[in-house]
DNA sequence: GCCGTTTTCGGCCCGACTGTTTTCAGTCG
């Protein structure tokens, strides 16, 4: 259920995989893959495009445009076909598998006719890849590792995509008639890092048209339950979604019981048990009688507990009850909060957009103000240079007052090297607005250098922020072995602050990582790490992340007004 | 296949690491 963009891009980038498998041209690969990543990125809908709009995509040209209209038109592109009959689809299926790249793969195709994950776990099991040339102990071992991170995301799907997925379906839901809510529930309400499976409810009352709706939807693949009161559905995208159709006078009591957690559910009903009151789905009852006592409004019901209101980032019965009862719930940071994005790329580096289009894009979305911080020459492939540096900040200086009260800040995100390091020397960094400091290589040092080395991050007086702290990915690359407890010390002592990247593949610090910072006295920022304008909105899901670690606005830099921020950012310069 | 041009070909992000080799291929950021 993939937006144009997204869909557009993923038939470009399957297409880049196979040239890659079948040992085609290595830059026309390439290309496909630029090509895919510039249509995922652009922030116009592709399938409104002509074929001059299309070759207006950087790393467009007339051949990827042509073939992007026929797959807009027919759903197919022949040209392709040929290609894709010749490789079994699991064999692209091994290319997730980290370490496992296009050569190998082909390599275990050809062989072994290995042709899906399952099939080269068997291969393993029984030794047929002793002896396949490039293929030695480490290599096996390299795999299996590679396999049980695939498999321990465990189905579970991005918060993004699931969020993408639910809105269109509430949006779709929210136009039926009858309707008179619709909303999202489970781990996608409370911004879990993960979805295992979509929950909407809609307060209805005739459940039909809904589930009827549901079903026929034309992103929905497969019916896989259909009942009075709930049906599942499987999308084209894979997801499973579950609607639960509600009597409107039941909507509290369904959101609360189907948004969960389970154990904060426990929770609140045993104090519901110790008012004599029983809570269900339903409602909430008293035990003797039977009858109702609330259940139309999720306040009403955690009100008659002697509970507030608790946000759904915070159910996770992490004392979120203990602390509503003590009148103790803190007061969560808010997307509206948030007055600025401190990390952000542009086509100077990695990014897709233009400078011009970033701040403007910013601008868009209200904020007070907008760092650019392109990465540094410590990153070979991203070839910058100090000219190159200053030319933006002229760039950049020159956009200054273009769009209101917005202030720009020119930063940079270092490298930190294996001994912590950074880029450039204190006189050039001198002339950032800000520092960010990334791990970006050497992931496997040992925990004690990697400490270290985040550490002496930290004690840079010009870094003022840790990007990504533990440069995990989710569902591909584990967090850097650390002890992040001895950073985190380290960055409340020495006034650095800890990234919570937004970027949903990252969300990084996570929440748990966020909570243990919290308690160091640790500030922190929230940003999107954008490498696209597409890449803004993803601000929510570290909002979300930042209210799953009981963030206020206090705690977080990026929510301060600028004069606070900017003392913050370089103490030293008053 | 895209792009830019000192345009219609020849380059394409560069370097490091890992594991496999014994001089290098594959993968990653």
């Amino acid at each position: 259920m993939a937006r144009p963009n997204e869909e557009v891009a993923a038939v470009l980038q399957e297409y880049a995989d196979l040239v890659a498998i079948t040992g085609g041209d290595a830059f026309k690969a390439r290309a496909y893959e630029k090509a895919a990543r510039a249509v995922g990125g652009h922030p116009a809908d592709v399938s409104t495009l002509d074929l001059d709009g299309l070759r207006g995509i950087p790393n467009v040209g007339r051949s990827i445009a042509e073939k992007v209209i026929e797959y807009l038109r027919t759903g197919r592109v022949a040209a392709f076909e040929e290609t894709r009959a010749s490789v079994p689809p699991g064999v692209r299926e091994l290319l997730t598998i980290p370490t496992l790249g296009p050569r190998k793969a082909l390599a275990l195709y050809e062989e072994l006719r290995v042709s899906s994950v399952d099939e080269l776990l068997d291969a393993i099991h029984r030794e047929r890849l002793r002896g396949l040339k490039g293929f030695g102990e480490k290599t096996e071992q390299n795999i299996l590792h590679g396999i049980e991170l695939l498999r321990k995301a465990g189905g579970r799907i991005l918060l993004s995509a699931a969020a993408d997925a639910a809105e269109r379906i509430v949006a779709d839901l929210a136009g039926i008639e009858g309707c008179e809510d619709c909303a999202v529930a489970g781990s996608l309400r409370r911004m879990r890092e993960t979805i295992g499976d979509v929950d909407v409810l809609v307060a209805a009352a005739r459940a039909e048209p809904f589930m009827e709706a549901v079903s026929t939807l034309p992103y929905t693949a497969e019916v896989i339950a259909r009942g009075p009161k709930k049906t599942s559905v499987r999308t084209l995208d894979g997801l499973q979604v579950d609607l639960r159709v509600l009597p409107p006078d039941a909507w509290g009591a369904g959101l609360l019981y189907f948004t969960g957690s389970k154990a904060h559910n426990i929770r609140v009903r045993e104090i519901a048990v110790r008012h004599g009151l029983k809570l269900s789905e339903y409602g909430l009852f008293r035990v003797k009688s039977g009858r109702k006592v609330v259940s139309r409004t999720e306040e009403e019901i955690y009100g008659r507990l002697g509970l507030p209101w608790i946000p759904p980032t915070l159910r996770e019965d992490r004392g979120e009850i203990a602390a509503g009862l003590a009148d103790g719930l803190p007061e969560l940071v808010t997307e509206d909060d948030i007055r600025g994005d401190l990390h952000t790329h542009t086509d100077l580096t990695d990014g897709l957009a233009p400078l011009e289009d970033m701040v403007a894009a910013a601008a868009g979305r209200g904020y007070a103000y907008y760092a650019v911080t392109d990465h540094a020459p410590d990153l070979a492939m991203q070839r910058m240079t100090r000219e190159k540096a200053l030319a933006q900040r002229d760039r950049l200086r020159a956009l200054e007052g273009k769009y209101g009260r917005m202030r720009l800040l020119h930063g940079t995100e270092l490298n930190i090297g294996p001994d912590g390091e950074v880029d450039w020397p204190d006189d050039f960094l001198a002339g950032f607005d800000l520092c960010v400091a990334s791990v970006h290589s050497h992931f496997k040092q040992s925990r004690e250098e990697l400490t270290r080395r985040l550490v002496r991050a930290c004690e840079n007086p010009y870094v003022a922020i840790i990007g990504h702290p533990t440069t995990r990915l989710i569902g591909k690359r584990p967090p850097i072995d650390a002890d992040f407890d001895a950073v985190f010390a380290a960055c409340a002592r020495t006034g650095t602050a800890l990234e919570i990247n937004a970027h949903p593949e990252r969300l990084d610090l996570g929440d748990e990582e966020i909570l243990r910072a919290r308690r160091h006295g640790v500030k922190f920022a929230v940003n999107t790490d954008a490498h696209s304008v597409t890449h803004l909105p993803y601000l929510r899901f570290g909002v979300g992340t930042a209210q799953r670690g009981w963030l206020t606005k206090d705690d977080v830099i990026n929510a301060w007004p600028l004069q606070r921020l900017r003392r913050f950012l370089r103490p030293a310069a008053g």
